[in-house]
This record gives structure tokens, sequence and C-alpha cells, in this order.
DNA sequence: CCGGATCCAAGAGGATACTG
DNA sequence: CAGTATCCTCTTGGATCCGG
């Protein structure tokens, strides 16, 4: 008998996306990308807290994802750098809205430092 | 000692809002307050999967960030809706900017059921 | 109807050490 | 330099039960 459940879920497309990127680092991950290729080391010194561990998962699964590119040099010591996709520039307005958003919240907010008060 | 260490630390708008939201059913909860007031059974009924501890723990963050509003109606049986606030209204370009993102990338997809490609 | 309290399972993610 | 493997901790979140 034919299987229709899968055909059935109507995907929303929010869900889709927040599915994708719900976890502590991938939207950081992509943000570092859209300001150019990265290397490992890059990325792990603009990514204060994360591990080696974590961030190569992250990225293992934006390229899974079609994110994500991963470009490997034959070279002693070895290079590899990361960049983004087309695929993966599309979620460009996210990322500005996400920006957008952020700077309007954290501008409302009352500074807790009086030095930059003033 | 004056402890300076807050101030410091210079905070990317992105991972701001991120950090608000990284959590498996926040967006989602904020994308049925888009939809109008919610009470407590409709939203369980929009999110399946959901358990009622989850909703309210969510619930209560969201309105601990001034993102949502909870009225609670001296009646019996219980009555209590949620709201967006003008705050929670601003993420709204972010809520968007998902769900371009997404039809998008569903469209992309090449489709696993017959049916819908017939 | 709303939601708090408890218990529990699963997973995310950090620290460290090690390999090519 | 890049990445894997192991170990371990903490958090998330579901299931269930109970109270207002």
């Amino acid at each position: 008998m034919l299987d229709l459940s899968q055909c059935s879920e109507i995907k929303c497309p929010i869900q889709f996306v927040v599915d994708l990127l719900d976890n502590k680092w991938s939207v950081l991950v992509l943000r570092e990308l859209f300001g150019g290729d990265r290397r490992t080391h890059e990325l792990l010194a603009a990514l204060p807290g994360i591990s080696t561990k974590t961030l190569t998962q992250r990225l293992r699964e934006l390229e899974a994802q079609g994110l994500v590119e991963r470009r490997v040099y034959a070279e002693i010591p070895p290079r590899v750098e990361y960049s983004l996709t087309s695929k993966g520039h599309q979620i460009q307005p996210v990322m500005v809205a996400l920006h957008q958003v952020g700077s309007q919240w954290l501008e409302q907010e009352s500074c807790v430092c009086p030095l930059i008060r003033g």
C-alpha cells in the first residue's frame, strides 16, 4: 500500500528553516562565512567558546544541507577553507533581519554600563 | 572595585536575537501568535508534539523578554490568552525572511511525492 | 482549563588527548 | 593545521500526575 504520510505533512517554511538551524552555533558560523571564506582556526577564533568537535559537526551539517562548501588544499601543513554556496547565500535576508531586529532591541535596552551612557 | 566585564563584551545583534530564540519551540510559538491572540489549548493544538510543560516554559521566557503578554480572565473554567507585545511585533522582519527563504528552499527540493508532482 | 512538580531519557556540547 | 575519539556534564524537553 502506498504510504502518503510524508505527503500529507504540510511543512511550514518557517519551521523548515528553523529545523536546519536550531542549535547553538549554526547561525553564527554562517554569519562568519558571510564575511568571506574562512579557515578552520579562523572560525575557532571568531567563535569564542566553541569546541573543535562542535565546529566540525556544524560545518559537516551545513555542508550536508548544501549551505557550505569545504575545500581542502593538499599542502603541508593542511589547509581547509569553508565558504558559502549559492544556496547558503540565499539565507542572507534572514541574517539581515536578525541583525536589524537585534540592533533595534539592543538600542532599546537600558545600558547597564554608566561609562557608555557617559 | 568596579566590574566592567559586562561593558567590554561587545554584543553582536545577530547573536543577541539568536540567544533569545535558540530552542526547539520559541519561533514557532511566535509564528502562532502572529496569527492573533491564542489560548493555551489552541497553542497546544497548533504545535503538535509540544508538551504543556515546555509550552509554559517558552511562554514564560517570551513574557520575561517582553515579547509576549499573558492575560488571565477571572472565569470558571479559567481562561488565559497570549498575545504579542509591540516589542514582539518587531520581530516580524525575521519571520518574513524565514518564511521567504524557507519557501524558496522547499521549492528547490525535489518533491518526494509523485502525487504532488503529478 | 491552566499549569506546576516530578521523574527520566536523549542529545548537545565542552575538555582533553591523539592522529595524519 | 585539521579533525577524530573519548569522556563527561548540563540542558532540553517529553510523560505523567496532581492541584487550583
